[in-house]
DNA sequence: GTTGAAACCCGCTAGTA
DNA sequence: TACTAGCGGGTTTCAAC
């Protein structure tokens, strides 16, 4: 799956920002958009995948033309806790689909969730089945008003 | 490109649900798993994608392989600004690469950033990009230590 | 060993009944 | 909704450097 960690060049650099934006490009354009024959680009990327570079290729779902238009994220913060009910908080918080993004934080808050949710009532919902699931205490949940960005494209240097 | 809003079936929430996990799928393996034929399955996909509730098919790069390590979160409360300032806030935020994630926020924190950067030497550059681009005073970072999750998946529901 | 080109063949796309 | 035909593109192979 990871065979010693092979570098990246400035070629595979090209490919990724353009798959990284819009992955049903054809090899035919992806080799004219970069300067190399079809078949090398054709061997770079599935290199990359092999490598775990490329994680996988995904459809994006616009959220509020599903009707979750709600974002919300959730701050904890815990007293000590064992190892096993920090395992358990991890597994049971992961499980949750509204729980989209879930941290690790240094600083004031130990935990920060990142929730999609369709409502108010529906982030009630969420928030109790949450609190429930884990059993905390202090919670702390802030709206997001706006999405002025979302991208799922990784900032790649040179 | 929104033609009055279609309404989602369980069908197409089959479909997507499949297609925001992998987009590698073919349609013979759609129409197998979703027990509709691999025609239907194509057409109901070209109306999501016309629709925009299927917004864009990308590949997706794990961070930690292009050695993107670090993921920031960035609180930036403002006092009374112009709108003329916010527009340019927006703006120049949005432009910075390493900025993935940015929300306007209600409660404490007016605006709330996500960063993915390589190292604190990388945020440091960054930071300063950004303090240097908008010129703001009450800015405040939290690292994340983990990634426990994150998905582009939407929870979808009937 | 690495790169490019060309053929193969599967599966996407679209038209029709 | 099902069938079918066309064709575009991913995959493999082979030859050349």
């Amino acid at each position: 799956m990871k065979p010693d960690s092979q570098k990246i060049d400035e070629a595979d650099i090209k490919l990724l920002s353009i798959l990284q934006t819009d992955a049903s490009v054809s090899l035919e354009e992806l080799s004219s958009r970069t300067a190399m024959s079809a078949n090398t680009a054709w061997r770079r990327i599935k290199r990359m995948e092999e490598a775990g570079i490329i994680a996988k290729r995904v459809a994006l779902i616009d959220p509020e033309a599903v009707g979750l238009g709600m974002t919300v994220f959730v701050a904890i913060k815990t007293s000590d806790h064992s190892d096993e009910w920090l395992e358990n908080f991890a597994r049971s918080v992961s499980a949750i689909p509204e729980v989209v993004e879930f941290y690790r934080m240094s600083g004031d808050t130990d935990y920060l969730l990142k929730l999609l949710v369709a409502s108010i009532a529906d982030y009630d919902r969420v928030y109790k089945k949450l609190i429930r699931s884990a059993k905390l205490s202090d919670v702390s949940s802030s709206f997001a008003m706006e999405t002025i960005k979302f991208t799922t494209a990784v900032p790649l240097r040179i």
